[in-house]
DNA sequence: CCGGGCCCCTGGATGC
DNA sequence: TGCATCCAGGGGCCCG
């Protein structure tokens, strides 16, 4: 196995760069899982609830994944709320009986910007790159949707049809920082399947926003080996599986996730996102395991994804 | 129904 | 220096 740079082939998507240039979100750069979807939800709240939308531009490029976004108009945001990976805002003060929701999944390299037009009319943002969605809302503030891979969707759903547009969405399992995220529940859907543990994990429907990375970094909490099939899982390791995808989300979310924030973003934020210097394994191939200081992490790729553990403490 | 593999996309890093 | 290739991984889709 070649050995990788392992801080410089991921490291948590730390490639932010400084774009702060006034009012406004600092973009958030790296893959948004679970907790950098959360900590984007934070800062938005206090900036689009309760704001109406009163114009909206998005991309007409043929690979954008775009859905009824032109339904936005004239609907107010009334709130900012979040299903695994995805932003999820109920929309209010429309004429139409349909109960109307924005879902956004920012893909792998999707951000949001929220910015203000200066008093002179001008617009600070105007020239970001990758912008592929605009929302103006009624406080002469903007939410730019930037995703330069366009593998990020925007959408407008009615009446919580998921299946059709947001399938994944519609299948999500459990919230694993709420009580819907049991233990019982959890070794069930792990009986049920001989696939690798590190698969179920990132499939959602047993546990909702789980990524690449947090998969990696749960699994080496909890000590098990990402090839494991999850059918052979004991009590005590499930038990102790559920308690690293908590463990592990609850902290990328306090620490603000995996992300390095421009100076606006650690000004908003009081701190920046900082939890890729907590990774244990994610980024770290050919690094000595700093768990158990023995072991080396290890990389391999299964579906495309990067794999990282160590060969030590992980059986 | 399942699990595995490959595809979409594009900027940055690497290789020649 | 410059061009070509590789790599990253959300989710979707297809195939065995």
């Amino acid at each position: 196995m070649p050995a990788v740079a392992g801080r410089a082939s991921g490291g948590g998507g730390t490639t932010g760069r400084h774009e702060g240039n006034g009012a406004g979100l600092g973009s958030l750069a790296g893959v948004p899982e679970l907790p950098e979807v959360e900590s984007v939800r934070r800062q938005l709240v206090p900036r689009l609830t309760g704001r109406r939308i009163v114009a909206v531009w998005w991309d007409p490029h043929p690979h954008a994944r775009f859905h009824a976004v032109e339904r936005l108009v004239g609907r107010r945001i009334d709130a900012v709320g979040r299903r695994g990976k995805f932003l999820v805002c109920p929309l209010g003060g429309g004429t139409e009986d349909a109960d109307l929701e924005l879902v956004l999944h920012l893909g792998m390299t999707g951000s949001l910007r929220v910015g203000a037009t200066c008093p002179d009319g001008t617009d600070p943002d105007a020239g970001l790159s990758h912008v592929r969605a605009r929302l103006d809302l009624d406080d002469a503030h903007t939410l730019r949707f930037r995703d330069p891979r366009r593998f990020g969707r925007l959408s407008v759903v009615a009446d919580r049809a998921y299946e059709q547009v947001v399938p994944t969405l519609a299948i999500l399992g459990p919230e694993p920082l709420s009580a819907a995220f049991t233990v019982d529940g959890f070794a069930a859907g792990l009986a049920a399947t001989r696939a690798p543990v590190k698969a179920r994990l990132l499939d959602q429907r047993l546990v909702a926003g789980v990524g690449n990375i947090y998969a990696d970094e749960i699994l080496h909490r909890a000590r098990l080996r990402p090839d494991r099939s999850a059918d052979t899982l004991d009590r005590r390791r499930i038990v102790g599986l559920h308690d690293a995808v908590v463990g592990v989300l609850d902290e990328a979310i306090a620490a603000g996730g995996s992300t390095l924030g421009d100076a606006q973003y650690v000004d908003l934020m009081g701190k920046g996102g900082s939890y890729q210097e907590e990774h244990r394994v994610y980024g770290r191939a050919g690094e000595r395991c700093s768990t158990c200081g023995v072991g080396w992490i290890r990389r391999s790729v299964t579906g495309g994804r990067g794999t990282h553990w160590c060969g030590v403490c992980q059986r």
